[in-house]
DNA sequence: CGCAACCTTGAAGCGGGTCAATATTCGTGG
DNA sequence: CCACGAATATTGACCCGCTTCAAGGTTGCG
């Protein structure tokens, strides 16, 4: 990832109104950014646009950087010894990604994007100053961590209990619920299996399934609509 | 719980040995300890044991406590809709639980004890106190968050994934892990079920057939021995 | 156009669910 | 200490949901 410009400081830059959510701006910007150190800091922070299917960070690697997701949608996959790989958490607009970094350790996952994204990379270093002086900062970042932990419990309590069906439709409703007007990226019937946990083939089958009740929709080319009410009745 | 006795700052204390995995403890006792002020902190830090199936805190309650585990293991419970339940993550000596009530926010899941078990109650306001002069606590509480994370996503990756009979196969490894000699605590078969995700029926079949292929040895009344070489050939 | 990646669908088999009966362990009180 | 009942564990029989293996079908891109 090259260097582009520094948003983050520039004040009549377009995308700031989504700086709401970020960790760093949504309490450090309105409280002490008017010192030279602290515009200096920021200048680290890095944006860029990620394409449905690229990675932004891999397994194992130790690259000293967290991210924030400013829009899209990104998977985080754990490969197996097997060679295959699961899902184990999705990550929203206004999550940070990677908190592991922050300890020094090498990243637990791959994160790929599953709609196009914009993402903030933040060098481990700027957050550990700015957390030494702030403790709003840190109490955002313990909360981050807080959501992560939630996403993934709820992939086990939601998405992996129950029959395939039950947990499809709880899938489609949490993607739902981080959308606009119920229209929700068409996965890959192999990211549904990866995180439902079962086979390619059975996800195809129930999407398609599902197509015909008319619980989903095709929208435009990778969107989708779908019957909130309808997949609350296979709950 | 009644307030007990001010262990952590009596230093003639018999069991002071396992504060050395305390996040409280192995970071602050030896860097700032004599102060008077962190002495009357340490003196809210409270301490009792836990027998098998009692519950050191509930599901959606918000008591301003974390807990530190010193011995024992537990299980954290959470409850379904439909009136079930599933176990989404264990906790040994030197966990953190109930982190998330330093946001301010209700229980996750019922903090259930699995073995007999010793642990620390901390008042929220205790580590928030700490943390504000002490970078290297605040590194160790997000190392204790991390842990909690790591645990959740390997009961997905381990513990949901593949075979029953392999899923129980890293369910018993994963205890030996914890454990001093292979000696593992002999679960409920309906906390087996919650963990694996399978019936109580499966969960008591598998382990019987365990016991017959003699990958597990009855110990005495509470707990058994594994043959973890043969456990790993089922992986 | 033609290939590659992805999706859909079918048929057969089995792993685990479901329902039910029996055995075992454990706590409690006589 | 034993007896009794409740909770837990084991086992059986049947069946369904999902996997497996395999064959097209569709989409998109160089």
């Amino acid at each position: 990832m090259h260097k582009t410009k520094p948003y983050c400081t520039d004040e009549s830059w377009h995308g700031r109104a989504d700086c709401r959510h970020c960790a760093i701006r949504g309490t450090v910007l309105f409280s002490v950014l008017n010192t030279a150190e602290l515009d200096r800091a920021l200048l680290d922070i890095d944006n860029q646009c990620f394409e449905s299917g690229s990675e932004v960070f891999s397994q194992d690697a130790n690259d000293g950087y967290v991210y924030t997701v400013r829009a899209g949608c990104l998977k985080m996959v754990h490969k197996l010894e097997g060679g295959a790989s699961r899902i184990v958490r999705m990550h929203y607009p206004g999550d940070a990604v990677g908190l592991e970094a922050l300890l020094g350790l090498p990243y637990r996952h791959s994160a790929v994007v599953m709609q196009k994204a914009d993402i903030c990379r933040i060098p481990v270093g700027v957050i550990q100053a700015l957390e030494l002086n702030n403790a709003h900062l840190h109490e955002q970042v313990m909360r981050r961590w807080q959501a992560s932990l939630d996403e993934a419990e709820s992939f086990i309590t939601d998405l992996n209990t129950g029959h395939a069906e039950t947990r499809l439709a709880r899938l489609l409703l949490k993607l739902a619920a981080h959308s606009e007007r119920t229209c929700i990226p068409d996965l890959l019937r192999e990211d549904i299996a990866a995180i439902i946990g079962v086979t390619t083939e059975t996800a195809s089958r129930l999407m398609a399934d599902f197509r015909r009740r008319k619980l989903i929709k095709d929208k435009d080319g990778r969107t989708m609509k779908c019957d909130q009410e309808g997949l609350k009745n296979l709950i």
